[in-house]
DNA sequence: CCCATCAATTACACTTGGTGTAACAGTACA
DNA sequence: TGTACTGTTACACCAAGTGTAATTGATGGG
């Protein structure tokens, strides 16, 4: 098939309408509420379409998981040179603050896509699932770059604080948004949980939590 | 109902039977080759019994999680005067060496416990969250005897390294037996890999890889 | 000892997510 | 124009899980 056919553009535009539809069914009355045959039924489309593009009903909540993804590995794969991945992923959630707008906009919403997820255990599982990748790309890259011996358990928990700590921070971000407040002052007060939690990164665990 | 009643006696009795009988037949033939209904049939009773003890299928298979979720949060409040938590999940980590024959037994069967769970979406899914509700309980036990504020993300940073040092580190090990060797030789080489890993973490991230 | 109550189990009908298959329709391309 | 390819469809089917009302047997009081 051929990047540019006519085929490839008609099945881009089908997963997008199925996409599209299905999450504003589920904004709109919450995911369990809605059946993939509702979904396909708004979509004009077959109920095994909608499972041709998407394998089961939490993929079509969380299809642009990938974007999360590949700015995980960027943060280690593309950085500049002096930067610690450390460093790396400390810039990475400072420049969160950026995300507040959207997280207000999302706010108005009567089911934002948190919304959506929280609370609800098949998508939460999705979640961790995506997380769970996230973290097995990263540690990857950071044996490759370690040139660690297959088997190495550390370039594992290394990655899986890192992550860990990005969701952390995310999370108490969107906390900050939803309890109000200018942006001035979330964000000073987001910079300075991600300067005291890779400050503790940085100098090690071992005195948590008395030092 | 009574502690001793003769009711609940018969109704743990039933759990007893529908667990045995499906971890049985899982580990016979694989756990998605198995079908609720067979369970049922084969411990005699309804579909729904089975059901009403255990939520989903999955839980036939991890429903000893609790074991580990106590043994976690015993090493936070239960450790010894003087020892930092960081010390005391070292200490775990190095007793993971007694779990060695009890590895060895389960790699003779055909469908060890972690055979039937890795390889299988829906149980690794289901891993995963009982990891995610260790590390829940850990990081509210952190966060108490931090004294840190409601949405603190550290605690929770904290909790989720130190679950994800101690399953790698477990991971590690049980790699390790597979590929044989006398038990002296593994336990020098896990104690080494335990040494190694909180000797990162207790110096902090900062130069990893480098240093 | 009998009776009323309560809890566990059961039968059964039903919903829904997901799969397999074979036929169909429109695109690609020679 | 004809043929191979590929995405879609209809349809039959499976298995996990739920809701409900009926049944069985344990419990405890009079």
């Amino acid at each position: 098939m051929r990047a540019g056919g006519l085929r490839e553009l008609k099945k881009n535009q089908t997963r997008q309408l199925i996409a599209d539809t299905a999450n504003a069914l589920f904004r709109a009355r919450g995911f369990d509420e809605v059946t993939v045959d509702e979904i396909a039924a708004a979509a004009q489309v077959s109920k095994k379409t909608v499972f041709n593009h998407f394998p089961t009903k939490e993929d079509l909540v969380f299809y642009r998981a990938e974007d999360r993804e590949a700015m995980s590995l960027a943060a280690v794969t593309d950085r500049p040179a002096g930067f610690s991945i450390l460093d790396s992923f400390r810039a990475m959630c400072l420049a969160q603050t950026r995300l507040i707008p959207g997280m207000r906009r999302d706010l108005v919403h009567p089911r934002s896509f948190f919304d959506l997820v929280s609370g609800n255990p098949s998508l939460e599982r999705k979640m961790h699932e995506v997380n769970e990748r996230i973290t097995r790309v990263l540690a990857d890259a950071l044996a490759a770059e370690a040139g660690a011996e297959p088997g190495d358990p550390l370039p594992r928990i290394v990655a899986s604080t890192l992550v860990g700590a990005q969701r952390a921070l995310y999370r108490r971000l969107r906390q900050r948004v939803r309890e109000g407040g200018p942006d001035e002052e979330i964000g000073r007060a987001h910079r300075a949980d991600v300067e005291r939690v890779f400050g503790l990164l940085g100098k090690g665990l071992g005195g948590y939590p008395q030092a």
